[in-house]
DNA sequence: CGAACGCTTCGGCCGCGACCGAAGTGTTCG
DNA sequence: CGAACACTTCGGTCGCGGCCGAAGCGTTCG
């Protein structure tokens, strides 16, 4: 029997500070450096010791996206093991990594930083492209007559979307695995979703709630039915 | 999410004194704090602390006999646990490689608390699933007539097959990396496979010894060589 | 371009906990 | 009974590792 590499492993998870990390990551999502070092309650050069310390023993991936670094679960044997800890310490029923009514909500919709992810924000950067109001390119896209129009129409000023900030990023999603709208496009139509009432935050989440008039206003203006 | 008491285990199992006691008693034995402390590779006093401690947190259990005092693994899920975090050490990259006669056997056959585990754990499974003897379902599994008949033959009583406890769980296989046969079948054919002395447990090691005998029978009744 | 930002590396401080020697408790022997 | 044994408690040492300040690197943005 391997004891070396369990008490290993072990004390990786045995830190507060690691643990805590460990624990914000159990639903899949990706968080960057900062806000688990947040969520974990330590100072960024700690918290950058022990994200190198979990990626270098396997437990975290990381992907680089411009100057952030998002941390994940490396692999869902690492949430199993997590579950089966917290089975010992008595905690609830276990929480496979994105079941249950809250799970299901963050794959819905959810914010990425300052935009829109989950089904919602590919959904939406779909329709979009699907009707050449935005077209792609290298390093970023453009906005067409038509799309001017249309975000216009949902109160988007035009100069919210000029400037060199590209307006589409392929942003991680790792539910969707497809790229969203990011950048000063994205940020602007999140905005404006939540100054409409038509996408509510949920308490200690990144899940949001649809609301009926956003229901509505979503089927309407992008014909998505969540 | 309950971190403290995630790392509060963690760190129990970090440390490399109660690493290896813990792998000690992964076969379900109880042993004694000098047995223990001797395989832990620490003083008497050492180890007393160490078996108090994770006593006191729920992953011993303790039986005073006279003047010895065996522990063991406090619950399955204690069992459970360590496994996953087994599977979790065994998917870095830079692994270290099992080798030399002893881990072999290690590889072959063993026990993982109460069943079998291992090329010959994973070799039965395979098996009478082929065979259909077996049939899985979410929440356990089924035995079939057919199955119901050979495992007659093997000696395993239909009651011990029978009740709530699953048949067949995927318990994960650190070297194998495939479940094999858990819950109250795994245990019951076990016990049987003890019981006929066609395996028997090594000193000091999770190991198991296939005995001629037992060659035979798995040859004849499973199609399996080891 | 420079400033702001996200993150990492380096260096030094400091506390927790593993460790053992010595002593104490309880049990089994002869 | 006393000696041997199994185990625990106490007290003190010490090293590992978590922590932060300062500085450095790469990226973004105006």
């Amino acid at each position: 029997m391997n004891a070396p590499r369990l008490a290993e492993i072990g004390s990786l998870v045995g830190d507060q500070a690691r643990a805590n990390i460990l624990s914000q990551l159990m639903d899949g999502r990706a968080l960057t450096a900062t806000e688990l070092g947040f969520a974990a309650g330590v100072s960024a050069q700690t918290t950058s010791g022990h994200l190198a310390k979990l990626t270098a023993s396997g437990l975290l991936a990381v992907t680089k996206q411009g100057r952030h670094r998002y941390y994940r679960l490396a692999t869902p044997h690492v949430a199993r093991m997590i579950e089966h800890i917290m089975v010992v310490a008595g905690d609830k029923p276990a929480r496979i990594p994105m079941h249950g009514a809250r799970q299901e909500a963050v794959r819905t919709a959810r914010t990425c930083y300052d935009h829109l992810a989950g089904r919602l924000g590919v959904g939406i950067a779909d329709v979009l492209l699907a009707r050449k109001y935005l077209v792609l390119a290298a390093d970023g896209g453009e906005v067409t007559r038509a799309g001017a129009r249309f975000l216009d129409k949902l109160g988007v000023e035009p100069e919210a979307v000029s400037g060199r900030r590209p307006f589409c990023r392929t942003c991680l999603d790792w539910t969707e695995r497809r790229p969203h709208l990011a950048g000063k496009l994205g940020t602007a139509l999140a905005a404006r979703f939540f100054e409409r009432r038509w996408l509510e935050r949920q308490a200690g989440s990144r899940a949001l709630t649809v609301t009926p008039a956003g229901r509505r206003m979503l089927r309407e203006l992008f014909g998505l039915t969540l």
